[in-house]
DNA sequence: GCTTGACTTCGAGTCAACTCGAAGGTGTGC
DNA sequence: GCACACCTTCGAGTTGACTCGAAGTCAAGC
């Protein structure tokens, strides 16, 4: 006897599932379309989510919040095997440990910016310091 | 007597900036009609930087790295006294703490997936304990 | 003076990630 | 059946940050 396929838990209409997440209705059916974030489709092709969908918008956002591309945020949620997911990880591991020291950095920076009268942001060499002695090789801070 | 105007240090065209910046010729440009990184110019109107320009490009990509549009570059860079940059880095400098914390979550997050054998992204216990136990207000990850 | 490789401006294009409005379908309550 | 609030798709628009190509200028070397 095989067992029946489980019937999903499908309570959120697009604009409900908007409420609960936050995320734009719009968004929802472009990231549907794009594969980011599929969506369970009615007979009457309506779409519907669960909380199943809950864990993969986190790590949609994840990915996003470390300025993946929607290719590659779909390349990780997709992967075929766990060793492309791991590929992935390793090599986004040493950007973001990169990211997070230069927001270090950065936040040493606003913290004095913060406090100082310097007339002009270029001037202050307290800062021009900590900005024109990086400790290393200086990856692009920028996200994507 | 009143000292004579400092002749300014002005060795780079365009294209030898961009050499050493690594930023594109196009882009300085650009960046210079944006007032994002102003160029002199010399009598026959061609742009020339120097190394007085050096820690505001480094201040831009700094600004950058944190998200800023260029507006907000421009706001800070160019704001008239030392009380509007005060309080851009104090309304900047707790987003950059909250999005260091969130990257060190989402570093975690990756040194689990470096090494996780699960079929699924989203079927693993501990990556969605880290995910769907946020510390706290979630703030939005992205850049910008 | 000509050639060549730089420079300039200008208008438009590219890219990624959305967002919008039009046109039509669906379902509920009256 | 009608009204209303939702849903759908589709094509195009928006936004921000660039990037490109055309047309013309500038300057150095021959």
């Amino acid at each position: 006897m095989t067992e029946p396929d489980a019937v999903p838990d499908l309570p959120w209409t697009v604009a409900a599932f908007a409420a609960r997440t936050g995320v734009p209705p719009t968004t929802l059916r472009y990231w549907d379309d794009e594969g980011l974030l599929p969506a369970h489709r009615l007979d009457n092709g309506h779409r519907r989510y669960g909380p199943d969908d809950l864990p993969r918008l986190e790590m949609v956002r994840m990915c996003q919040g470390l300025g993946c591309t929607m290719d590659e945020v779909r390349l990780v949620l997709d992967a075929p095997d766990p060793a492309a997911r791991a590929r992935f990880a390793a090599e986004k591991l040493p950007e973001v440990l990169g990211r997070i020291e230069l927001l270090r950095v950065a936040a040493d920076v606003l913290r004095h910016v913060a406090v100082c009268e310097h007339t002009d942001a270029t001037s202050c060499g307290a800062w021009m310091r900590s900005v024109l002695e990086p400790p290393g090789e200086r990856p692009d801070l920028r996200a994507g």
